[in-house]
DNA sequence: TCTCGGACTTGTACCTAGCACT
DNA sequence: AGTGCTAGGTACAAGTCCGAGA
C-alpha cells in the first residue's frame, strides 16, 4: 500500500533530519542544524538522531505534548467619551453590544460595510447579542452612527505607530514571550514549531467575493469550544483559569493539536503544525513522489481519455472530456457545493453551460472553447483554449437541451472521476495533475530558459520566468498591486539615472584613454584601469535594474508565490541552483528553506523530477 | 450510493517590520 | 531621522478528498 510506503525512518534516512541525540535533551529540527549536518556529509544521508520510529498503520505520531492554544485577548471596552449614537442620539450600549458594534466601526472604510448582505447580516447578528432593550430600540442600521468607534480605532492604531522604540520594543518581547510559551510542541521527543497556535479572534465574517453569508458574527472562542489533542502519558494543557475544555482526547491518527467548531459555516478549524515541521515535510514529499509516479503512466492515462471521447457511454465521454481539461488546463476538481451556503464557484466537475462558449472559428483558430468563471476564492479564469475536435464535438453534445444553469458534466461527480483515477494509479486523483502538470512546466521552462554563461541576475529572471508560467497555467492571479504604476516609474527614473551615468563615465573613459596615449605614464594609465571598473560595475547595475522592472513588469498580475510553495517540487528548484550556481537564498526566503528543509539536504544537481 | 463530517492542502488579502531611499 | 515601499509573514477562507454510516 502506497500509502505506509515510506516509513519515518526512510524519510529521515534520506533527508538527515535529525536532532542531536542526547536522551532528554530536545533539539529543534532546525534549518541551521540541518544545513551543517548536510554540509558535513555532503550527498549521503545517514540517519541519526531521530529514534528509528515504528510506527502503526496510521499512526502519526506517539508522543505529543503542547500547551493548547493561545486565546484572543478579552474585550475591552470602550472609553466613555467614545460615543454610539442612534438616530443622532447617543446611547450606551452593553458591553455585547458594544463589542459587536466595534466590528462594524472597524471595518467602516472597507467595502464589505457598503454591501447589501454584509450590512443585513450583520445587523441580523447584532440584533441578537442585543438586550431586551437595545434590541427594541435599534431597529435600523441606517441610524446607526458608528463614526466615533471608527475614529477611535483608526486614531489608536496610529498611536500605536507613533510609540517610541522602546515601547515597541517591549510589545515585541511580549509577542515573543507567547510565541516561545504556546508556539511550540513536543512531537516524539522534538521540538517542533505550531502553525497556528491562537485561536480566531472573534470578529465578522469576511467571506471572498460574493458570499452569502459575509458580515456574519463570528463568535468568541472559548476552552469550552476546544478539543486538545495530545498523548495519554504527556501532561494535559492547562485551561485559562476558570475555564474546562470541551475534551481532551489522544487521537494519534490525526496531525492536529487543538480544534474547535466555527459557528459560521459549522466547519472545524485546526491547530496543526508549520510547515517545517518532520509531519508536514514527510507530506509534502510523498505529495510530489505521487505526482512523479503520474509521469510515468500519463502517456497512457492521455492516451486512455482519448479513446474515451469516443465511448458509447456518455458517463466515459464526459469523464474523458473533464479529464482532459484537469490535465490540459490543470482546473481543479470542482466538488459540489451546497447552494446558498457559500460563495458560487466551480471547478472542472461543477462547471455548468452558462461558463463556456464555444466557437468553431475564433481569431483564426479552430474549435475554440472560451471559459469563463468564478474559481476557488472567485479568482475568475478566463481563457480562449483550442481543444481538439473529438473534444469540441463531445461538448457540443453535453450542452445540447440544457439551460445556462445545467451542469455540463450532468453524469460526473469528482467521486466518480477520482475513482477512475485510483484505478489508473495507486494514490491519483484530480489534484496530483495540478502538482504534475506545474512541476514538470517548470523544470522543462528552467531547461529551455536558462543560460550557463548568464550572470546570476540574469538567471534569476530565467527562473522567475518559468516560475510565472507555472503560475499562468494554474491561473494564480493578484489584483494589480496599489502602487504599482508608481513603484514602476520610480525603476524607470532609477534606470534612466544609471544610464546617464554610463554615458557619463563611457566619456571620462574616452578621455582617460586619449590621456595615456599623449602621456603613457603610470598615472594615467591607473586612471584607464579605474574608470574602465567603474563602468563595468555600473553597466551591471544597469543591467540588474532592467531585469527588475522586466520581472515586474511581467509579474504585475500573476502571484507566484502559491504555485511556488504548493506545487513545484523543491528538488527541481535545488537542483536548478546547484547546476547554475545561483546561491540558494536568491530564490527561496528564510521560511521557504525551512519548509524545504527536506529537498535543499536531498537534491543534487542531477535531480531530475 | 448518497450524504456528511473530518482532516488536511491550497489560496488570497491584509498587515507590518525592516529596508532603501531622501 | 523620517518616509515610503515592499517582501514576507500571518490570518483565515475555501478548496480537495476520504471514509463512516444510513
Amino acid at each position: 500500500m502506497f500509502k505506509h510506503a515510506y516509513s519515518v525512518a526512510t524519510w529521515l534516512a534520506l533527508c538527515n533530519l535529525r536532532s542531536v541525540g542526547i536522551p532528554g535533551l530536545l533539539s529543534s529540527w532546525s534549518f541551521k542544524c540541518f544545513q551543517t549536518k548536510a554540509a558535513q556529509i555532503k550527498g549521503k544521508f545517514v540517519k541519526a538522531g531521530w529514534e528509528e520510529e515504528n510506527y502503526e498503520d496510521g499512526v502519526k505520531w506517539k508522543v505529543l505534548e503542547h500547551k493548547g492554544p493561545y486565546f484572543a485577548p478579552p474585550y475591552e471596552p470602550l472609553p466613555d467619551d467614545v460615543k454610539f449614537y442612534y438616530a443622532g442620539e447617543p446611547m450606551k450600549l452593553s458591553q455585547a453590544t458594544e463589542e459587536v458594534a466595534t466590528f462594524y466601526g472597524k471595518m467602516l472604510d472597507h467595502e464589505y460595510t457598503t454591501k447589501e448582505a454584509f450590512q443585513k447580516n450583520f445587523f441580523h447578528d447584532w440584533r441578537e447579542v442585543m438586550t431586551a432593550e437595545e434590541h427594541k430600540k435599534i431597529k435600523h442600521l441606517h441610524k446607526c452612527d458608528f463614526s466615533e468607534i471608527h475614529k477611535y480605532f483608526v486614531d489608536k492604531n496610529e498611536a500605536r505607530k507613533a510609540l517610541p522604540k522602546e515601547e515597541k520594543q517591549k510589545l515585541k518581547k511580549e509577542t515573543e514571550k507567547i510565541q516561545e510559551e504556546f508556539g511550540y510542541c513536543i512531537l516524539d521527543g522534538h521540538q517542533e514549531k505550531i502553525g497556528n497556535f491562537k485561536t480566531e479572534p472573534p470578529g465578522l465574517f469576511r467571506g471572498r467575493g460574493d458570499h452569502p453569508k459575509m458580515g456574519m458574527l463570528k463568535k468568541r472562542i472559548m476552552p469550552e469550544d476546544v478539543i486538545i489533542n495530545c498523548s495519554k502519558e504527556s501532561k494535559v494543557p492547562e485551561p485559562p483559569a476558570g475555564h474546562k475544555w470541551k475534551e481532551v482526547r489522544c487521537d494519534n491518527t490525526v496531525t492536529w493539536l487543538a480544534s474547535w467548531t466555527e459557528n459560521i459555516q459549522g466547519s472545524i478549524k485546526y491547530i496543526m503544525l508549520n510547515p517545517s515541521s518532520k509531519l508536514k515535510g514527510e507530506k509534502d514529499w510523498q505529495k510530489y513522489e505521487i505526482a512523479r509516479r503520474l509521469k510515468d503512466v500519463v502517456d497512457k492515462i492521455r492516451a486512455q481519455y482519448r479513446t474515451d471521447w469516443k465511448s458509447r457511454e456518455m458517463k466515459k465521454r464526459q469523464r474523458a472530456v473533464a479529464l482532459y481539461f484537469i490535465d490540459k488546463l490543470a482546473l481543479r476538481a470542482g466538488n459540489e457545493k451546497e447552494e446558498g451556503e457559500t460563495a458560487d464557484t466551480v471547478g472542472c466537475c461543477s462547471l455548468r453551460v452558462e461558463h463556456i462558449n464555444l466557437h468553431s472559428n475564433l481569431d483564426g483558430k479552430e474549435n475554440v472553447v472560451e471559459f469563463d468563471f468564478l474559481g476557488k476564492d472567485s479568482i475568475r479564469y478566463y481563457n480562449k483554449v483550442p481543444v481538439e475536435r473529438e473534444v469540441f464535438k463531445n461538448l457540443r453534445l453535453f450542452m445540447e437541451n440544457k439551460d445556462p444553469a445545467d451542469e455540463l458534466f450532468d453524469r460526473l461527480t469528482t467521486t466518480i472521476l477520482n475513482k477512475h483515477l485510483q484505478d489508473l494509479m495507486d494514490g491519483l486523483t484530480a489534484k496530483v495533475f495540478r502538482t504534475y502538470n506545474a512541476s514538470i512546466t517548470l523544470q522543462q521552462q528552467l531547461k529551455e530558459l536558462t543560460s550557463e554563461d548568464d550572470n546570476v541576475a540574469a538567471k534569476i529572471l530565467s527562473y522567475n520566468r518559468a516560475n510565472r508560467a507555472v503560475a499562468l497555467l494554474c491561473n494564480h492571479q493578484r489584483a494589480l498591486p496599489k502602487t504599482f504604476e508608481k513603484s514602476m516609474q520610480n525603476l524607470q527614473t532609477k534606470i534612466s539615472n544609471k544610464e546617464e551615468q554610463l554615458a557619463e563615465i563611457k566619456k571620462e573613459l574616452k578621455k582617460a584613454k586619449t590621456n595615456l596615449k599623449a602621456n603613457k605614464d603610470e598615472k594615467s594609465k591607473k586612471e584607464v584601469e579605474k574608470k574602465k571598473k567603474l563602468k563595468e560595475r555600473i553597466e551591471e547595475q544597469l543591467m540588474k535594474l532592467q531585469v527588475q522592472a522586466t520581472d515586474k513588469e511581467e509579474n504585475k498580475q500573476i502571484a507566484l508565490g502559491t504555485s511556488k510553495l504548493n506545487y513545484l517540487d523543491p528538488r527541481i528548484t535545488v537542483a536548478w541552483c546547484k547546476k547554475y550556481g545561483v546561491p540558494i537564498e536568491k530564490v527561496y526566503n528564510k521560511t521557504q528553506r525551512d519548509k524545504f528543509a527536506w529537498a535543499i539536504a536531498m537534491a543534487d544537481e542531477d535531480f531530475e523530477f
